[in-house]
This record gives C-alpha cells, sequence and structure tokens, in this order.
DNA sequence: CGAATTTGTAAGTCTTGACTTACCAAAAAT
DNA sequence: ATTTTTGGTAAGTCAAGACTTACAAATTCG
C-alpha cells in the first residue's frame, strides 16, 4: 500500500498492460486475459499485486469478478511523484549555483 | 530512454535510493557507494542504468565523475505521468456513469 | 616513471518473481 | 444434481538481474 508497492507493480510491462487496460473500463478477469499474451492466471496474479498496491478494486458479481482502477491509490502516487520532482529541480537549481560560484 | 526505461530503472530500491541520493545534490560513484550498503560496482552499474534510462547525467573531472539527476528526462516522466492519471481518472467516472445507467 | 586514486567492466553466483499447468471452489444454468 | 462458467491457488520451471570479487584503464601525485 506504500508508494514503493504501487511503483514496483506499474514497473513489470506485463501487469501495466493489465493496467492499461483496466484504464479504458472495467473488465472481468476472463476478458483481460484474453486480450493479453499470457495464460489467465498469470493475469489474476498481477490483479493480486494490483489490487494488494492499491491500484484497483474488485466487485464481485456472481461468478465474476470486476475489476476497475483505484483512483485514490492512483492520486496517493502521483501526489509523492509531484513531491519527487519538484524536490529534484530545486536540487538541480542549487547545483548549478554552486557550480557558477 | 523512452518512459518504461525510466518506470523500471526506478522500480528497484537500491537503484531509487541512489538517485534520491543524487537530488541532495551533485555526488561522485565513490561518494554514493559509501552511503549505501552494497558495493562500488554496484552503485556503478546502477548509475548506467539510470544514464541510460535519461535520468542522470555524467560529468567527467579528471579521474572522478560527478553524476546529477537530469531534469529534462524527469521531465519527461512526469508528463507521462499527468497524461497516466488524467486518462484513469476519466475512465473511472465513466464507469461510475455506466454503473448508475 | 611508479604508486595511489577513482571508476568501469567481466565473470560468476544466487535470489526473485513471472509464467506455466494442474487442481479446486463457488455460483449459474440446464 | 451434474454440468458449465469463472477465477483463485499450489507447485514447479526458468530467465532476468542484483550483487559480489577480481581485473583493467585512466588520471594525478610523489
Amino acid at each position: 500500500m506504500t508508494y514503493e508497492d504501487k511503483f514496483e507493480a506499474l514497473a513489470v510491462p506485463t501487469r501495466r498492460a493489465v493496467f492499461e487496460r483496466l484504464k479504458a473500463g472495467p473488465a472481468s478477469v476472463g476478458v483481460l486475459a484474453d486480450g493479453l499474451p499470457v495464460s489467465r492466471p498469470a493475469v489474476s496474479q498481477h490483479l493480486k499485486v494490483l489490487k494488494d498496491a492499491g491500484l484497483v478494486t474488485e466487485q464481485r458479481e456472481g461468478v465474476k469478478r470486476i475489476y476497475r482502477v483505484d483512483p485514490g491509490g492512483l492520486r496517493e502516487m502521483r501526489d509523492y511523484f509531484d513531491r519527487f520532482w519538484g524536490e529534484a529541480l530545486d536540487a538541480y537549481k542549487r547545483s548549478l549555483e554552486t557550480k557558477d560560484a
């Protein structure tokens, strides 16, 4: 559930593909697997990681389970990245000033 | 040099630690290695990955090599993430509307 | 020139984890 | 009730890559 978890969850190409697909709209495990070059269990495992990281939510609907992006988790990640970006930029400016002196 | 490279480069804890340290200011390989629980060659290898991803720059200064964060590469990553965030939010709103109908 | 500093690279080890197949559980349909 | 649909879980395989210890190259200093 930390930002580190989210970062690492989205670093794996296949897992990022799953998430990108969910960005287009909610989907079940089977539908997601049909559009990807990996097996259904693989997709299921990736969804577990995404869910544990707080990036997607699961909603049981009869036998099916509908997955969707979790905007709360994504916001957390975005906030971290904004801080990250700001600090890095400050550091760069400071390094230029030091260099000039 | 793609945003995927940057994403995966920052997904590894030790490598992220190297980058976080550089955010505090420019540093040589030896200095970076002293502050981390891994060997100097390990840091050197991580720096190569960060450099290839466009996240840091190298400046030779005699025998030493000074590394610093590359704000250009970081901006590229931030732009991608902003798009990412926007699309995910839109998708979520749309999924809510569909659900209501 | 020879010794010391600083770093990159090569080669090898070893863990992590992405993926597969096989199996099991639960709900829906016939 | 048993058959079908859907999906999670277990166990095992295998490749990627993070890390280590040499070693080599380049620069500075005596």
